[in-house]
DNA sequence: AATTCACATGAACAGACGTTCATCATTACA
DNA sequence: TGTAATGATGAACGTCTGTTCATGTGAATT
């Protein structure tokens, strides 16, 4: 078979490798698979990508550029910082139950040299991001004074665990309305 | 060189094939290269584990194991909700921090088929000791009464969390003890 | 109708992989 | 000293990998 649209073509390519990817890992999925899972051979593959250590970033830097404008749009209309925080759980939630797998092949492959400063990049703007809506609550009065920056940190990895259980325990999922309440109201009863 | 102790031969392979596997996953690891860090030639390997695959769930197994050992006895002398929460978070980031990588490649590899059950078993339990503490703390009227399952589910994430943080931003380690604060007093000021 | 061009093929290649096994070296015991 | 037994070797094997490339095909252009 052969003139279909280039353009569907390399979209049959990225979604079938992300799914192989997703399922086993960088080394485990191999050309041949995702070939097979695209409808075409493995030398089509490599009119599309250079090699498959490109087509595996290419996908890492699409759905985190996808993720950070789905949070950057969103935040462009709150103004509360208790509904921005409730906000960025819910889609990072929503993020992650879409994308699943991928998302810990992202952290792990390579030992990270692998696409390393595209991720930390990543991590970066989101600490930044999240860490603007934890100051502005603080100052507002609205949060309790604690350091900010630390409470960025906390907060993201909550958000990462959370994404995490959602893979392993994927029959579990929890609701994330639990998760927003334990971080603003606390376990405690009385300070 | 051969005639050495079987038993320091295994500990060696062991050591070697869970800093391979931690660094380049269970695909990215060779046998080859395993065999050359602990000091031995392939097919010695084979004279302690019948194949990779034996050798990895058996890592998986005894690092779990560890753990669980660990944090069970650390709860025979706590009795406080409180301190058993903070004890309990402070347990797994230590562990984290000695085990790093390799505790991502648990949750990865094979997307999940691999070693399944063992992980399984180990989440369940180690829910189950989280739920206890959390019921505890409530019926003492120490904690809210939020539902102590979802607690639990959100305590669980919230260390996944930790440490995969742990493990993506080493240079940047934070403190558990802001961890724990927010967890346990909440973001917000006035209920 | 002839030519060009984008898209696609899959056998072929070199290298790496996990695994096996005939062989060897050292120790323990007879 | 001779004989098992234990621990170790690494070349060899078959399989799979990523990648290449000579070849093919159908649509568009001339």
């Amino acid at each position: 078979m052969n003139r279909r649209s280039s353009l569907q073509s390399k979209e049959n390519i990225k979604k079938a490798a992300l799914e192989a990817f997703s399922k086993y890992g960088y080394g485990g999925a191999s050309m041949k698979m995702i070939a097979h899972e695209a409808g075409m051979s493995v030398g089509g593959l490599y009119l599309y990508f250079k090699n498959k250590e490109e087509l595996y970033l290419f996908l890492i830097k699409e759905k985190l550029d996808e993720f950070s404008k789905t949070a950057e749009n969103a935040f462009k209309i709150i103004n509360d910082p208790v509904e921005a925080i409730v906000r960025y759980i819910n889609i990072s939630i929503e993020y992650a139950k879409k994308h699943k797998e991928f998302i810990i092949t992202q952290s792990k492959e390579h030992g990270f040299t692998f696409g390393m400063e595209i991720k930390k990049k990543f991590f970066e703007e989101q600490k930044a991001l999240i860490l603007r809506i934890i100051k502005k609550g603080i100052e507002n009065g609205i949060f309790k004074p604690f350091e900010p920056v630390e409470v960025a940190k906390v907060i993201m990895g909550l958000i990462r665990g959370f994404i995490i259980s959602i893979v392993i325990n994927p029959e579990n999922i929890f609701d994330a309305k639990y998760c927003t309440d334990v971080i603003l109201k606390g376990l405690l009863k009385e300070n």
